[in-house]
DNA sequence: GAATGAATAAAACGATCGTTTAAAAAGGTC
DNA sequence: GACCTTTTTAAACGATCGTTTTATTCATTC
């Protein structure tokens, strides 16, 4: 897919423009008005509206997640080396680091709010198009997770590691976002210092005693 | 507003099929078909579809809310007469618990899913309806965590806020619903269950250590 | 029981949606 | 330069949306 071509207008402008309004208020001649191209281009090059919300997802997780993945097999790898247990902290790091870039770049900041919305998204579909995306990093980070918590029953790991991306997903929705402050708090908060409070944060809840 | 009211039927009807389809997708003539009432009765009684979408949360949360100010106002009473700190624990459940028996019943459950997409709804006047509606009882809760843990400086303690929020959210809307099922765990988690493990997990975060 | 206001009902309004069609333009191959 | 495929363009299709209008029914009060 060249650089530039109609196909990656058409990616950029409904990237930003479904993280603006949402992918059911973002109407096709909206996207395509703001990539400059015909209204048809879209059915021409992806078939659908819904085929073109899962080629977003597409090509950024793959990136993305084969990034986590090659970071939690280094943490696994040196575990093994070490004869220790995979670090706890190293694997969270694996995982929520590879995020940190695209929320540095104004584009990469409109797919983390669609990713964040397509979580909790009523229509099915959109919510399998992501989940088939992430299946197999979920499953390996859950495994790394495991052996770094020896201790913790299955079950119980499961729901913690839902709590992580419960803190992620709203976390990294509302980097950037003017949100609730109560306290009027004058400068906003950098995302790098974010998101050491949020693996501090994490890391302290997965090491927390069972009741 | 008498119970079984033509104001009633359309906000049970509509807080159902919103929970299922999301506001946008869910149309005037879908609420008022399933509540058994003309399509002109929304804008009658509500004036639009909007305005409905606020009474729904408004309804609401007036309870849910009033429950966790009165049970905030009750550990800082207690604290107060211990001449101690406000017991994080404590202060965590108050505002935790009264959002557990919604879960217990299928027209509550319609609910918490509604909140949960409405915190990332691309709607800015959805937002704001339901921000207006938590302002109060989150100013509160972040007064009572301050005084619980005044080690904490402000800003790092409304990150961990938001991190809580990012928790309830994310496993609320998944209760009950199926989800992402890494080693196909056999039983489901119980609520009361998962409520422990949020208030284990996020205690021990709000203690972390500081870098 | 007529009068007044609230509530319900049926029908239509204008607008917008995703998708399709058919023709024109552009690109590549021999 | 003719031929074929790919891409772009303009126009239309059928469906559905929130809202409004107008008329009718219901309930209440004097």
């Amino acid at each position: 897919m060249a650089n530039g071509s109609t196909k990656e207008k058409i990616l950029d402008a409904a990237e930003r423009l479904f993280a603006r309004s949402g992918f059911h208020s973002t109407s096709l001649r909206t996207i395509t008005t703001e990539a400059g191209v015909n209204l048809a281009a879209v059915n021409y090059h992806f078939g659908s509206k819904d085929a073109l919300i899962g080629e977003i997802f597409r090509r950024r997780l793959k990136k993305l997640n084969g990034q986590r993945i090659k970071g939690l097999e280094k943490v696994r790898k040196e575990a093994a080396e070490r004869k220790t247990r995979p670090d706890l902290e190293a694997t969270i790091r694996a995982f929520i680091a590879p995020s940190l870039p695209l929320l540095r770049s104004e584009q990469g900041t409109c797919f983390i709010t669609i990713v964040a919305r397509a979580i909790m998204d009523p229509n099915q579909q959109v919510r399998q198009i992501f989940l088939r995306e992430m299946k197999d990093v979920l499953a390996l980070f859950f495994d790394t997770l495991q052996s770094a918590l020896p201790h913790l029953p299955q079950d119980a790991l499961f729901s913690r590691l839902q709590f992580m991306l419960g803190i992620m997903g709203h976390t990294m929705f509302n980097a950037g976002k003017p949100s609730w402050n109560p306290l009027k708090l004058e400068q906003e908060t950098g995302i790098d210092i974010l998101f050491e409070r949020m693996i501090s944060f994490v890391k302290a809840g997965m090491e927390a005693p069972l009741e």
